[in-house]
DNA sequence: GTCTATATTCAGATAGAC
DNA sequence: GTCTATCTGAATATAGAC
């Protein structure tokens, strides 16, 4: 990653990777203060609140996954070789078992979210499961992905599985976790 | 449910709903003393740290849901009407996208965990892994599941896909979040 | 076992100088 | 934009009377 001289997109990646590790409420202003390198107040500065800096969060991440699916698009012809890329996007993302999806993260603690949050969070699903039917109607007609019957419902399993599977990773510290779970959805891939 | 005059047991299961719905740092002593009808001193007789009140829960939740599905087992004989069964149980637990399972909860804010709750969490994948894991087999054999070919895989990927569709439909606090993500799941099996 | 009262710590947030 | 200093509220937890 590039070496980062402007506050607030530093105190974003804090932040982010604070969220996904330990949870909105697992982080404070002070932690976040210490890993930048000013003081507490100043970041009042940039977010005035910690919900509009969790709008921001979740605004960033979910315009950067878009564009990322969009990548994979270009990148790779097949629904097999697509949803694949995806899958290898929530395997990176979860980071050997120490990370979670910034969505399922703010999911987990909904109770301590603004409405604005929420709202990011059901465009972010909206968006990968609307891109994830997609690709897996287009591996249906080309062969590369066995037994899809509906793509909107296999979309929907997909997500849930993904996130779930985050999850019970991080709970157990264990990576492997993730590998069980997708192993069977793996295996219904070719490229 | 009975009316309970068991101070330390009302006083789980106020927390068990409270961390099911709101995570495990979402509720307060306060809140807990509010709704139980106590002062808030007097749960430190019971539970002297949070940190003791959460293994409690987490050991409770365990050994409630494992005898749960000793009772399915006992009560139905094919693989696939004990998936289904299963599958019911995670649906009331989420409660119309209100509530998720406290295992889900508690892995979702893993970091203000203690060592001992990891340690309970572990063992309830695990057991629900291991049931899960016969079940797919018996319906391997008996034929109420289709398409089963590693039963261990299909009970890893299960669990999670009931986790992750717990956790979507909680997001958007709309239950069809989770008979989307279960649909193709379901299915599969017959009684 | 439950109470009142209090200790301690830390969170998010604000005021105003530089 | 960043700082020091401070406010306010809430959390977990403890001491000791009843």
């Amino acid at each position: 990653m590039m070496p980062v001289n402007d506050t607030k997109t530093a105190l974003l990646n804090s932040a982010e990777n604070a969220a996904r590790t330990l949870g909105i409420d697992g982080f404070s202003y002070a932690d976040l203060a210490k890993d930048v390198g000013i003081r507490k107040a100043s970041i009042h500065h940039h977010f005035p609140s910690k919900a509009i800096l969790s709008t921001a969060l979740m605004q960033r991440y979910r315009q950067n996954f878009e564009a990322v699916c969009a990548e994979i698009d270009a990148d790779f012809a097949t629904g097999g070789a697509r949803l694949s890329e995806l899958i290898d996007q929530y395997r990176a993302g979860s980071n050997g078992g120490k990370r979670l999806c910034l969505c399922t993260s703010f999911s987990a603690n909904r109770d301590s979210l603004s409405d604005d949050v929420i709202e990011q969070i059901s465009l972010f699903r909206a968006m990968v499961i609307d891109w994830a039917t997609k690709a897996f109607d287009t591996g249906r007609t080309d062969g590369s992905i066995q037994g899809v019957v509906d793509p909107a419902l296999e979309a929907s399993a997909a997500l849930s599985l993904l996130e779930g599977a985050q999850l019970a990773a991080r709970a157990a510290g264990n990576p492997q976790f993730f590998e069980d779970a997708l192993e069977l959805l793996t295996k219904r891939m070719s490229t």
